[in-house]
This record gives C-alpha cells, sequence and structure tokens, in this order.
DNA sequence: GTCTATATCATGATAGAC
DNA sequence: GTCTATCATGATATAGAC
C-alpha cells in the first residue's frame, strides 16, 4: 500500500509538472494531468486537495531546481574568470535538459510572483554575496570596474533568454532545423564565456 | 453613431490590451475586459465575435508595435558602432514605455507560436539582412569577426531580458524600491553598449 | 449599438460505492 | 486507494428587447 501510494504519488508529480510547465497555472486542466498519469481526476484530489496545492508543489520543486547551488561556485578559491566559466557551464547544462523551464518561470512569474518571493524567503537566497565576490575581484584587479549588478544580470540574460524566446529562434532563424538549433545552443557556453571576458578582461 | 463606434471599438482595444497583456489570453477574462472598458460582455461579442478574435486583434497589434521598424537603423550609412547604439536606444525606449511586453510575449509565445509565425509571414520580416550588415561590418574590420547570430542574440537578451523577470530583480535586488530599480533600468542601454564595444572592440 | 437575461458548456471539486 | 457519477460554479457565447 505504502508502495502503491508512493508510486501513484510520483506518477501524478511528474505529470503535473510536464503539464505545468507547458501550459502553466492557468492553462493547465486537472482531467489532462489525470490521463497523462494514468488515473482519473478524483484520485488528484484525493492526493492534493485542490488545483493549487498541486500547482504549488510543483512550483517549489521547480524552483528548488532552477535556482540551484550553482551560487557555492560563486565562492571557489580560484581567479573569477574561471569560477564565472564553471558557473555558465553549469547552467547551461541545466538549461539544456530542461529547456522549458524559463518560459515557465517567467509566465508564473508575471502572473503571480509571491510564490517565489515566499519560497526565496524560506531558503533564504540572497544573491549580496555574488555582488561581494565579483567586487572583491575588481578590487583585484582581475576584471575591469563596473557595477556588479549589471554584469550579474547581462550574464545572466545570456544564458536564459534564449530559451525563454526558443519558439521564436526555431522559426525565424533556424527554418524549423532543431539540429541547428541544438548546436547553436550547445556551442552558446564557449560564445558566452568568450564574449564576457573579452568585455571584462584587463587589457594589458 | 459612426463616433460611437469607433469610441467604444477603441475603448474595448484599450482594455483588452491592458488585460491581456496582464493575465494573458489564459488568465483574462471576457468580464475583466467589460469592466474595465465600462461596458458590459455582450458588447464584446458584438464587436468582437470571440475571446480568440479579440486576443487575436491584440496581439498583431502588440507584435506590430514589438517588433518595430527599429531594423532600418541598421541599415543606414554609418559605421557599425554607431548604428548598434542607436538601435540599443530606441529598443530601450520601447521597452520603457512598455514594460510588460516582454512577459505577455513570452507567455503566448510558449503557450501558441503560430499566431506569432503568421505575423511574421504576413510582415515578411527576416533576420537575414542584419545578419548580413553584421558581417559585413566584420569584413570592413570593425569589429572582431564573431557568429552574428550569437551577437545579436546577446544584445537582444541583455536587453529584454531584464523585463521579463522584472518582479524578481524588483524583489531580490531592489528590495521592491521602484525608484532604485528604475534608475537601474534606465542606466543599462549605456551599461550594454559599453559591454558589448568593450568585448567586440578591434584592439589596437 | 447597447442592454438584460439566458443558454451552453467546461472545469474544479466532492460524494459515495468498492 | 481508486473508481464512477454528480455537483456547483464560472466562463464564453447568444437571444431578444429597446
Amino acid at each position: 500500500m505504502e508502495q502503491k501510494k508512493d508510486n501513484t504519488e510520483e506518477k501524478i508529480l511528474n505529470a503535473a509538472r510536464e503539464v505545468f510547465v507547458h501550459k502553466g497555472m492557468d492553462g493547465a486542466r486537472m482531467q489532462e494531468i489525470a490521463n497523462e498519469a494514468g488515473i482519473n481526476k478524483a484520485l488528484l484530489h484525493y492526493y492534493f486537495r485542490s488545483k493549487e496545492k498541486l500547482f504549488d508543489a510543483i512550483f517549489s520543486k521547480v524552483i528548488e531546481f532552477a535556482f540551484p547551488g550553482f551560487a557555492n561556485i560563486i565562492s571557489e578559491e580560484t581567479d573569477f574568470v574561471t569560477r564565472l566559466g564553471k558557473f555558465i557551464d553549469a547552467y547551461f547544462e541545466m538549461l539544456l535538459t530542461h529547456p522549458f523551464l524559463p518560459g515557465f518561470i517567467i509566465k508564473e512569474l508575471n502572473r503571480d510572483p509571491s510564490g517565489l518571493f515566499k519560497l526565496i524567503a524560506k531558503y533564504g537566497f540572497n544573491p549580496d554575496f555574488v555582488l561581494k565576490e565579483i567586487e572583491q575581484a575588481m578590487d583585484r584587479g582581475e576584471i575591469k570596474r563596473m557595477d556588479p549588478r549589471h554584469l550579474v544580470i547581462n550574464v545572466i540574460s545570456m544564458c536564459v533568454f534564449p530559451f525563454a524566446v526558443r519558439p521564436i529562434l526555431n522559426y525565424l532563424i533556424f527554418k524549423d532545423d532543431q539540429m541547428a538549433m541544438s548546436a547553436f545552443l550547445g556551442e552558446r557556453p564557449e560564445v558566452i564565456k568568450k564574449f564576457v571576458i573579452d568585455s571584462v578582461a584587463i587589457k594589458q
């Protein structure tokens, strides 16, 4: 029974994640989640009392996954450029295996940001130490001086944005050639690293 | 009567744009649009036969507005860096006056991209000439050689992404200080220009 | 053109048998 | 725990009076 329950709950969570990530809270239907999980609607409400509770369960898992411990890379004891490169690589690995997360998070963020705020508060995530690390690298003369907030946002933007507008890129640039787009996205980590480093490097 | 009709249709379109942009197709309610326009639901259906038709009318106007003639800036007869700067300035002016468009477009793009594809086809928009212009600038030695597709996406990403994740920035970095965030976004055009130029400039 | 009233339908949620 | 059947609500859409 325990076994059965865990199994069903897992099936529901997987199905719900699939549907919610692609359709969003507003667009998702409990019927579709039930179908995807191979059960009926009533059982959904038995495990999770309401659509909102089910959504919250999924959303927190997704956020936990997408706002990850990459931050610890920033704290490593190497030069800043090395840490930046490792961060971009790690972030891209996540994005390439979960390309729909950016669109989903942006959608829900603009619908109702309160859920995300609660999670940020709960996990105590704070970007200040990242900004501190960047400033220290500037103090040490490893990179050019600039507002570290802009630097962080520039890097995250170049990593995440292409995934958020994937369908446009697919249509407008790659004419529905999935292989071409995958190859393009796969080479972006190196491109971004070079682009950023060329910009912030101290010229000799 | 003509006057009356135009006036009402305009009120509907304004109300619908407001509601659709903030809530999206799935989240918007015809009742809310009617309230916002100061009329009743039945009149909405008199002017636009269905919610979908009303949405399409709004969506095409928004796309027409957000995928604008900035492209002609790229064709001007000046050096590439100047044109790039003018493009970023023009694009940011649009974004600052319509900060919710990126979130809206990303949401609808991931819900159903077919509408956007039809519009792109209808207006015959094609990014190839932009890529050509960039390649010519590289041939002339104005900027470093790199894949022009990556360069375009880098620039657009850094411009648009912060608006798409506005609520996070607001909460995580600016602690709900709207003035601070506005000031930050206002200085981004210059920051991005410098960031890009420092990266692609030919070193002497 | 604009309104009130209503039809129609889809969806989230519950009741109750097994 | 899982199912079938059903409720209750809210949404789009239409009918028809003015």
